[in-house]
DNA sequence: TCTGGGGTCCTAGGACCC
DNA sequence: TCTGGGGTCCTAGGACCC
């Protein structure tokens, strides 16, 4: 029987803000998204304020108690890099820890004894080493330790853990609970069900497994199966090489000029060759949007336009297959708001050979790799296309970023924390 | 004149996740 | 005034082929 667990951090981007601010503990805080727009992390103190997760700051900010609560602008390389060491921490207590997204992790401890205790002592080590607060979950399937962690996160009398393997335990804890808790029923999901009568997870664990299927197609049944504590998703210790690249975001302004668009574009297939080449990749097929506001009464303009292209990770090349498509989408006399590029169809880059390859693919390998080493070194930007602007006169607000404690020599000041 | 069935590939759209 | 960004998987339907 195998035994799977779920540990991940409590108000992730929270915790890691904390981490290096020690004024920032024990008061209500949030972190925004880009633009400063929404809040996407909130700790306990600010969610007993109201605070919703993907509420609108600006809506937010009305409501007086609101107005104690302390916020950040988001910082992912902070982020990531406390991800990073929250892995290694377990990574060097655990044998198998598969990265599930930045802020969680399962691990496979089938065999472990006295799994309760071990799982304390990984939390313990976990907030000592890596600063993070964390709970964790248990249960013979992956399906089953997600639920087990969000219990543990709702109901502090468990101190963090929350163990499903014994079935009877399981059985009142699935009466209890709203179908929405468990992981793959989303918002449609789980208002087609409760339709049909079926609220609570053991409603929806009693139904055929064909009439799941019939309802939900695989991915339900498969939904259904895990719950009845059969493992259908093993953990996976290679992640899967990635399908795509997106780099998009909305304008801190609304952009009109066509100079001006270009300029953005440009700068976001830079920033896509930049994770292609960190991966290895070239892509062959590219593909840009840009759409106006749906939100504040424009008129709607959307369009997207893709190419295969000949596999590159060249960040000039991109940029120019950028440009080219988005001219065709182009349309003057609108306000746009948001703007991408994704990329795909990805083959491994090749190793340089002076036997297969042109001088051209050497010149643009030899010219990348002085281009990432140079922002490796002074920071990403440092050295950048002319075709994405002196100025990001696109970008949005960011009015508290914190410093990047972690990964910017200049900004490193005294770490508090370690 | 009668008028099949199955396979593949592609794309768009929906749903879900964090 | 101010409403995130980056992913995955599945299905349906059309085009095309034999």
């Amino acid at each position: 029987m195998p035994v799977f667990a779920l540990i991940d951090g409590n108000s992730f981007y929270c915790s890691a803000e904390r981490a290096f601010a020690p004024e920032l503990r024990g008061v209500p805080l949030v972190v925004l998204s880009n633009n400063d727009g929404c809040a996407i992390a909130r700790t306990t103190e600010a969610k007993a304020l109201g605070i919703k997760m993907g509420e609108p700051w600006h809506l937010a900010l009305r409501r007086p108690a609101c107005k104690q609560v302390e916020w950040r602008s988001s910082n992912y390389p902070l982020y990531g890099d406390m991800s990073r060491r929250m892995y290694e921490v377990l990574a060097a207590r655990v044998p198998q820890v598969e990265p599930y997204s930045i802020d969680e992790m399962f691990l496979d401890l089938t065999g472990l004894p006295d799994l309760e205790n071990f799982c304390r002592r990984l939390r313990d080590d976990v907030r000592r080493l890596a600063k993070i607060p964390t709970c964790v979950g248990i249960g013979p399937t992956k399906t089953i330790a997600k639920l087990a962690n969000r219990i543990a996160k709702d109901d502090y009398t468990l101190h963090g853990v929350c163990d499903l393997r014994d079935p009877a335990t399981r059985a009142t804890c699935y009466a209890q609970s709203p179908l929405s808790m468990v992981w793959g029923i989303g918002g449609k999901t789980a208002e087609k069900l409760n339709k049909l009568g079926i609220t609570s997870i053991a409603d929806f664990v009693r139904l055929a497994p064909e009439q799941v299927r019939e309802l939900l197609t695989v991915t339900g049944a498969r939904v259904q199966a895990e719950l009845r504590g059969q493992s259908c998703i093993p953990l996976t210790l290679m992640p899967p090489p990635r399908q795509a690249i997106a780099v998009t975001r909305s304008f801190g302004r609304l952009v009109t000029s066509w100079g001006e668009l270009r300029e953005a574009v440009a700068a976001f297939a830079t920033r896509a060759a930049e994770k292609l080449r960190t991966d290895g990749l070239q892509a062959g097929h590219l593909s840009v949007f840009a759409h106006t506001n749906p939100h504040n009464g424009d008129a709607w303009y959307s369009a997207s336009r893709a190419a295969q292209i000949e596999p590159t990770a060249d960040t000039l090349t991109l940029i120019t297959e950028a440009v080219r498509l988005l001219r065709t989408i182009w349309r003057p006399n609108f306000r746009y708001f948001k703007a991408g590029i994704m990329l795909g169809d990805f083959a491994p880059a090749q190793k340089q050979s002076r036997l297969f390859s042109t001088r051209d693919a050497v010149k643009s390998a030899r010219a990348m790799a002085a281009l990432d080493a140079v922002n490796a070194r002074f920071g990403s930007g440092t050295l950048r296309p002319a075709a994405t602007g002196m100025i990001k006169t696109w970008a949005g607000r960011q009015a508290r970023h914190s410093p990047r404690y972690t990964t910017r020599a200049e900004e490193m000041l005294i770490a508090k924390a370690f």
